[in-house]
DNA sequence: TGTTGACTTAGAGTTAGCTCTAAGTATTAG
DNA sequence: CTAATACTTAGAGCTAACTCTAAGTCAACA
């Protein structure tokens, strides 16, 4: 599959897929003779894969380190569950200062509704 | 009150002033006669009600819409609630992804609790 | 007097994650 | 045969919000 078929299959740009090739999320993509890349089923998967992280809100940085010891085989599925739980840290501190901002701002518009009545 | 002073007062660097100034966030900042800058007290609110506004994830060119409707005065005080008003909106749904990508890593966290037993 | 330090400006650099451009090659359709 | 299209690369440009640099002015101190 060339490189317009995966974009439009896997929803991200010829752009981006070569951009994450060049960072090193993408590894060994294969090439036909004339020097195009040639994407697989697996790669499908792969592409799924970092989507998802990234939907987490993981960023590339990290994914790239969780795509390093996922290529190290099932021995670093330990490192990966603590990447994750990292990640699970992060999470929970963002929403709780969203949370605490959502208050600020409710309680800026209270302010308003008491000045605007009288 | 020179920049360092009141950049040490406001905890905001001088650069970052400079640069709040040209994007029209501070407007009509005084001058001496030898064209420094002379902050005021109210200056000091202006930029303490800035950072207020950045600490609840508004962004700069929000924040200065904001800016332009608080210096046309009190009739303005409706558009400014409608202002927040939007961005409790923006921070509910932040806070809605953040608590999906929780419970997505907290799946992916006891798949490989599951797999790293067995 | 000279040097230290604070200030000024315009504009470049930084980070993340793309996004796009230029210049070139190769394949395919009419 | 030629025009359109898809691909390649290196590298520039974009956005947000700074952050820093260079080059210069000016006042105070030893």
């Amino acid at each position: 599959m060339n490189i317009k078929q995966f974009s439009e299959l896997t929803q991200v740009s010829a752009h981006t897929l070569r951009y994450y090739e060049k960072i090193g999320l993408l590894k060994q993509v294969n090439r036909t003779a004339n020097g195009h890349r040639s994407f697989t089923a697996k790669d499908i998967d792969w592409v799924g894969f970092i989507k998802r992280l990234k939907e987490m809100g993981m960023e590339l940085k990290k994914i790239q380190q969780y795509a390093d010891l996922r290529e190290q085989g099932d021995s670093t599925s330990e490192q990966r569950k603590q990447l994750l739980e990292e990640h699970v840290v992060v999470v929970e501190n963002r929403i709780e200062v969203e949370a605490r901002n959502l208050d600020k701002i409710k309680q800026k518009i209270q302010y308003y509704n008491k000045i605007i009545k009288n």
